[in-house]
DNA sequence: CGCGCCTCCTGTGTGC
DNA sequence: TGCACACAGGAGGCGC
């Protein structure tokens, strides 16, 4: 499931393998891939081709790739979206969405989604930062990222301290897994009020969050199937170093305790219940 | 306006 | 063996 590990990962990836390049062709295969973009397929084939991708941005789970036109391609990978780098030989694969070639004949950029959730489109001037983003937060890879302000913007929210997480308007980039994470090394339970967080809890749990982020960057995301995979079709590895996320009964790498699962914002939460006690409800 | 629930989508796994 | 259903969940939209 993409969250900014993973997001990252085809980043780097992309900006290896198609910044520089111009763009030949552009084929639509599935109408839901192209999002947002009322004009229609026809405008952002011919807004894309003959451009050349400058460099490939993130923030958060979105992705953007800056052209020489001042325009920008905006993606999200939603749920199963992928990005990949496939030779002009290669086969279509049963879920390609859109196919970009380029005027040097190298290998294709190809949009594959099994469920759709995931999409691309033009943003007009786009290149600095895309309208269709402006709304989300920085995310706390982003050196930008302000820290006092975000604590005093959680705490000043009334709400359960995961949902918080996984407001990409507070704080982009956290998704269920990495969420479950981050709570699980600040010892908090996710349904813990934000509005009765101390300053220095507040600031422990963002540490955790970029400590966890950082981590599974280095490992190239995480990946539990064909889902999630690089641009070149690879694994991450960090699924291994999950201590909540996934573990249902198994013990807890602090205690020993077996992991708890309960269902929260109609998905799963894992949290160890001797570590992460849950709130007292009145 | 803040908050939280619903819906979109398809392949996989499970239980009867 | 086959069918029904739960499950995975990011994010926009909408209702309270």
């Amino acid at each position: 499931m993409p969250e900014l590990p993973e997001v990252e990962t085809v980043r780097q990836g992309l900006a290896k393998w198609v910044a520089g390049r111009t763009i030949a062709t552009v084929e639509v295969h599935h109408p839901r891939a192209i999002r947002r973009h009322l004009p229609g397929d026809a405008h952002f084939i011919a807004m894309l081709q003959g451009r050349t991708v400058v460099d490939v941005a993130r923030r958060g789970k979105y992705l953007w790739l800056p052209l020489d036109s001042g325009d920008a391609i905006v993606g999200h990978l939603g749920m199963s979206g992928q990005l990949l780098m496939q030779p002009a030989e290669a086969e279509d694969e049963k879920h390609l969405r859109i196919r970009f070639t380029f005027t040097d004949g190298g290998p294709q950029l190809r949009f594959v989604d099994q469920r759709t959730f995931g999409g691309l489109a033009v943003s007009d001037g786009g290149a600095e930062l895309p309208d269709e983003i402006a709304h989300i937060a920085r995310d706390p890879m982003d050196e930008l990222f302000d820290d006092d302000a975000f604590v005093a913007r959680l705490r000043g929210k009334h709400t359960e301290v995961k949902r918080a997480l996984l407001d990409q308007t507070l704080i982009s980039g956290v998704g269920n897994i990495y969420a479950d994470e981050a709570l699980w090394r600040a010892r908090l339970h996710g349904a813990r009020p934000t509005d009765a967080l101390t300053g220095p809890a507040a600031r422990r749990l963002l540490a955790h969050v970029r400590e966890v982020l950082g981590e599974a960057i280095v490992a190239g995301g995480t990946s539990f199937d064909e889902l999630y995979v690089n641009v070149n079709g690879e694994s991450g590895y960090f699924d291994r170093s999950l201590n909540a996320y996934g573990r249902e009964g198994e013990p807890c790498h602090r205690c020993g305790t077996p992991i708890r699962r309960e269902q929260f914002m109609n998905r799963s939460s894992f949290s160890c219940p001797r570590c992460q006690p849950r709130p007292r409800t009145h």
